[in-house]
DNA sequence: GTAGTCACTATTTGA
DNA sequence: TAGTGACTAC
């Protein structure tokens, strides 16, 4: 481990070190917002491996990538190499990551595929239409939502069916045959040999349950330590599994949650904070602490953010302050219309631009609905300030990476059925609907996968053939599969299928576009295959096959980018993907009856009560300005709505607002039009090369030594400073001042020894 | 198999 | 308004 040199300790004031230090135990961190969450968590898992406790054993919980990916950045910058071998990651990722050696004993395969939302709602659609059910009433994302409730409270299919509430709910909704779509559901994942996602939990919950060759006992004995990020968002199938975890006879109970009551804003996707409230119960010996001090905003922001929550009643107390006095008031702009009130943004942006000398990457504007984000951009383009948007479409949800992705899944698990209905005629070889529907019926009769019926049916001589030619495809993949890298089998696939030459002869602007698009997905399967670089918790054992980079992508969203961040731009986004996230100046738009609080909330009090805790999240997202935005009128579904100013305005207190400015007029700026959002985002990272290929000789692995300066033909010169038994090199590479330090695969690595 | 038309709906979103 | 999905006609 790294010498520290100071004690970290020293950085934190008392309370968190009392959060830090307290490693035996139940703990609850309630986190205030801008209270050094992340900063408690780290240093919490750097103190356990100060005091001897192997990472391993260390299981630390998150919901999103990025946040699980920040957290293992910052162990490593404090504690250094060891912070890989934690098991820091998403709930989803880690279990999924178990799943993998364990489904086996669950009578899953263990390349089990995973089915994302679309698939789920494919599959749920086709069993809808089978069941001769109306489509209107059964909305497949609203079943899908029922059924992931369902999973998310271990309700199976037939508990399902006896339950009085789930079935007057549905009955009330004239979905009264939602059980048998349920139990249709899961018997056709299974047969697939999928998992969705609210399976990777529920089936990690079976595993521990049922205890299959008392493998509970096993991964009890393994995490010894375990922490979860923002508790609050929790549902209840993941505080059972925690409990799972955690609670057994002799166990220490070490498990720590950190989270803010006051920052739940996830209920409509089934998260509880009864979890919070029951913590307390399950462990009566937990050790609390409240991080009440603001490091984030000043004075006026939080005054008004505390004096906001207040109103809702069912809270954790805490009074939450800053150090930095006064500060800026609050600013309220009333707007005429919506495009009134995205040029008075535009302009505000222009003024503090100047007048605070701010840079546009610390300016964001926060919205209720990603529909409102248009006229920002309209008004943002015209002062040619640059700006960019998350959410909307992402790169993995195209539909031609998913059709090429749908091929590779269908070469690693041929149960797959969902990837097989969408490129069995796809790209078109005659394969029409009456003959799809034929084998689905066939498989349906047999209970088992559509691939496992191409064989058996008789088609028409013209049908035979082309099903012959696909099943010939994809066997061909399949071997591949399993000797070739995944880059090799993606090209081949690619070639072969079709896809690509279809889009070429089309010749159209859009078709170029996806055709990149592929291009793009194969340079990242080619950067993957070839990186020799390991992950943290990735294992030195990790193949390069198709199976495995489909494992690598299928939990992964591009919601997460680290090039987004880098840019100098204003960030647009709503509030819920704003969490955790600060900004210097925040926008928050739209500040109407309506729309903020939302109209699908007003008819219950719990629902306001999350648009309220929304709302908190929004101005706590400011460090020194916050600038609230109503407008009289607006473009709503394609009519002029009137909405009245949001109750939320009303509710912070006057003493923290700027006095109102009387409106002024301002003539339109006209600029040029600057076309700054690329549609299409390339996948590959490109990082520049530290030498030009031609010059480098990469020396073979028996000649690489500890000690010797070696070249890497990304990271430059660097020094070998250890190579273990599973051939993984450590080296220090001088060149990279962030994380100088690189485990290599030298069974993949590109190095050539200079001395 | 596909192009064109009509009807419908309309938060937030992680893995 | 805008985007999607289903149905119809060729």
């Amino acid at each position: 481990m790294k010498e520290v040199g100071f004690s970290y300790l020293d950085e934190l004031n008392a309370v968190q070190r009392q959060a830090v230090t307290a490693l035996d135990g139940p703990v609850m961190v309630i986190a205030g917002p801008g209270s050094g969450k992340t900063r408690v968590l780290t240093y919490r898992i750097v103190h356990l491996l100060n005091n001897n406790v192997p990472p391993y054993q260390i299981l630390a919980l998150t919901f999103t990538n990025k946040a699980a990916r920040e957290l293992k950045h910052r162990i490593e910058d404090v504690a250094g190499g060891n912070a890989n071998k934690i098991w820091a990651g998403t709930f989803h990722s880690l279990f999924a990551r178990i799943l993998r050696v364990e489904a086996h004993r669950l009578d899953y395969p263990n390349d089990f595929t995973i089915y994302d939302t679309d698939d789920s709602k494919s599959l749920i659609n086709e069993i809808i239409k089978t069941m001769g059910l109306d489509k209107k009433a059964y909305n497949s994302g609203a079943v899908r939502s029922r059924i992931s409730s369902a999973k998310s409270n271990l309700i199976t299919p037939k508990m399902y069916a006896v339950n009085e509430e789930m079935q007057s709910y549905d009955r009330m909704n004239r979905r009264p045959m939602l059980f048998k779509i349920y139990e249709a559901y899961v018997n056709k994942c299974k047969r697939a040999g999928a998992m969705d996602f609210d399976d990777l939990l529920l089936q990690m919950f079976r595993l521990l349950y049922q205890n299959p060759d008392n493998i509970r006992s096993k991964y009890q004995e393994q995490f010894k330590y375990v922490l979860v990020d923002e508790f609050q968002d929790t549902n209840f199938l993941q505080y059972e599994i925690l409990k799972l975890l955690v609670i057994y006879e002799n166990s220490a109970n070490n498990i720590c949650i950190v989270g803010d009551d006051a920052q739940s804003i996830y209920s409509f996707r089934g998260a509880t904070i009864e979890n919070i409230l029951q913590f307390t119960h399950d462990f009566p010996e937990t050790q609390t602490y409240k991080l009440e001090q603001n490091y984030r905003s000043t004075e006026h922001i939080v005054a008004a953010a505390n004096e906001v929550i207040n109103y809702n009643k069912k809270q954790i107390q805490k009074k939450i302050w800053t150090e930095k006095d006064g500060g800026q008031r609050i600013k309220i702009i009333k707007a005429m219309t919506d495009n009134e009130e995205g040029r008075r943004v535009a302009d505000t942006i222009v003024e503090q631009k100047n007048r605070f000398h701010l840079s546009s990457n610390e300016i964001a504007i926060l919205y209720r609905t990603n529909a409102q984000s248009r006229v920002f951009e309209e008004h943002l383009r015209r002062f040619n300030i640059p700006y960019k948007i998350y959410g909307g479409l992402s790169f993995y949800s195209r539909k031609e990476i998913k059709d090429l992705i749908a091929y590779m899944r269908l070469s690693v698990n041929e149960k797959d059925d969902e990837a097989l209905k969408r490129v069995i005629n796809y790209p078109k070889r005659g394969i029409g609907t009456s003959t799809i529907e034929k084998i689905r019926q066939l498989a349906d009769d047999n209970e088992v996968s559509m691939w496992e019926c191409l064989s058996q049916i008789k088609f028409s001589a013209r049908a035979a053939t082309s099903v012959g030619k696909f099943v010939q495809l994809i066997k061909t993949c399949q071997e591949k599969a399993k000797t070739e890298t995944a880059y090799a089998v993606a090209v081949y696939i690619s070639k072969n299928s079709g896809i690509v030459t279809g889009f070429k002869s089309e010749g159209t602007i859009e078709a170029q576009n996806r055709v990149e698009n592929i291009n793009a997905l194969l340079d990242g399967v080619q950067e993957w295959v070839e990186d020799d670089v390991l992950e943290e918790g990735e294992e030195a054992t990790s193949k390069k096959g198709l199976a495995e980079f489909l494992q690598t992508i299928s939990l992964m969203t591009d919601q997460d980018d680290s090039e987004k961040e880098q840019t100098e731009a204003v960030t647009l986004m709503s509030v819920h993907a704003a969490k955790g996230l600060e900004y210097k100046s925040v926008f928050v738009v739209g500040l109407e009856e309506n729309l903020f609080p939302s109209y699908m909330a007003l008819s219950s009090p719990e629902q306001l009560d999350e648009e309220r805790r929304l709302f908190y999240v929004a101005i706590t997202r400011a460090e020194q300005y916050l600038t609230l935005t109503h407008s009289n009128s607006r473009y709503q579904f394609g009519q002029m709505r009137f909405n009245d100013p949001s109750r939320f305005l009303e509710e912070i207190p006057d003493a923290n607002v700027e006095a109102s400015i009387s409106i002024h007029r301002q003539k339109d700026v006209i600029g040029t039009p600057k076309k700054l959002q690329g549609m299409f985002k390339p996948l590959a990272k490109t990082r520049a090369l530290a030498m030009d290929p031609k010059d480098f000789k990469p020396n073979a692995m028996k000649d690489l030594k500890p000690g010797m300066r070696i070249i890497h033909l990304k990271f430059g010169e660097g020094k070998i400073k250890d190579i273990d038994d599973r051939n993984v090199a450590t080296i220090i590479f001088n060149k990279l001042t962030e994380n100088p330090e690189k485990r290599i695969m030298l069974q993949y690595a590109k190095l050539q020894i200079i001395e």
